[in-house]
DNA sequence: GATTTTTCCTGTCATATGACAGGAAATTAA
DNA sequence: TTAATTTCCTGTCATATGACAGGAAAAATC
């Protein structure tokens, strides 16, 4: 069982190693390949995984049925739909795989008691929350700050993972642009 | 003390009538006017308000000093700058009122010991998380799905109080567009 | 109530991005 | 390996929005 990398995650000065083990023993190894579904709109998420390894890929419909990719869940990174799994209600978002990988899973239930019985857990849970709702925010004032290749040259230097495992029309969409869009984005830094 | 108030905010199954009196008793009303400023930038959150009447402006400043507002705070709601005060580090936010108003402030120490004592606060509070979560990816996705007039016409629509009570450059700035634009969706508007 | 400041509107011009379509390239399936 | 599908690029054209500037209107201040 790789604790360092349990401990990457669940990182907070008042989880103890004891309160660790604990949660840690709630979680289940699962491996997973290309196209793997893990939610769907429509249904209620009942988990949420640690992603010990691949990409994940997180989207939306719009309404002309179009896909737009919300999020990107990678290496290190919980893969989670908050609103479906603690407020108990259908979800609109759909999580499909986009390589093979390797995610430890944990069941609602089992999240539900460590929380309630483990002040460090709610702490931590908390200050996660916080800070997906801080980046969530970033994303709305980055979309009307910075220019589409901005946004392109940042994803590069924060996440290169992803430029390099997902098919590029899902970035577009993650950028909130078109994939001709990007393509011209592309083509223009090449050229630099 | 306006129990309909609060509960009307601290709503949730498991918070009991007990538990309710418990957490207002730890609220404080303040009577607060126009550009009363609640939080600035570099500075710790150390609380957070229901607000009863009058209307806040969250806002940053991009990277060219233009105030850029990010969120509003009406009646019945909340104002709180969730990173700040739980992850208690620096805010990059500012929020100053819009109007006179009535407030009820909560000390973040009051609310913490609420949290880790009352199951049902905890419970509530993680589901008001989800919920500021689901609407800020929403505006993400509504920013490069719907076009600045659609925008601007469900503004209207659900938060109507916003438009009669704030400066228009605010409001576009929260559009994601400039004032000329919104000046010019307005006037579009008017003579359909 | 006069002056200053802020807010809002409008004009012109520039430009980033979208819509659509066709074809090349790469990946997947048979 | 060949065929089918998906992904990606590029061209043309249209358009929503931004940048900037000036003036009218409204609000705040003295």
């Amino acid at each position: 069982m790789n604790v360092d990398f349990f401990q990457s995650i669940y990182n907070h000065p008042l989880i103890s190693k004891i309160d660790l083990k604990d949660i840690i023993s709630e979680h289940q190894k699962i491996r997973f390949s290309k196209g793997t579904v893990f939610l769907e709109n429509g249904k209620m998420a009942n988990e949420y995984y640690l992603i010990e390894s691949g990409l994940l890929r997180a989207f939306v419909h719009d309404l002309n049925g179009n896909e737009i990719t919300t999020d990107f869940h990678g290496e290190n990174e919980i893969s989670i739909e908050v609103s479906s799994l603690f407020q108990r209600i259908p979800t609109n978002e759909n999580i499909v795989a986009l390589t093979n990988g390797v995610a430890w899973k944990i069941e609602f239930q089992s999240f539900q008691e460590l929380f309630h019985k483990i002040e460090g857990l709610r702490e931590w849970g908390r200050a996660w929350m916080s800070k997906q709702l801080f980046s969530s925010k970033q994303r709305s004032i980055d979309i009307h700050t910075k220019s589409a290749t901005e946004r392109y040259l940042n994803l590069i230097k924060d996440k290169p993972k992803i430029i390099q495992q997902s098919p590029i029309k899902h970035v577009a969409s993650y950028l909130g642009i078109t994939d001709t869009s990007l393509s011209r984005i592309r083509k223009e830094i090449r050229s630099d």
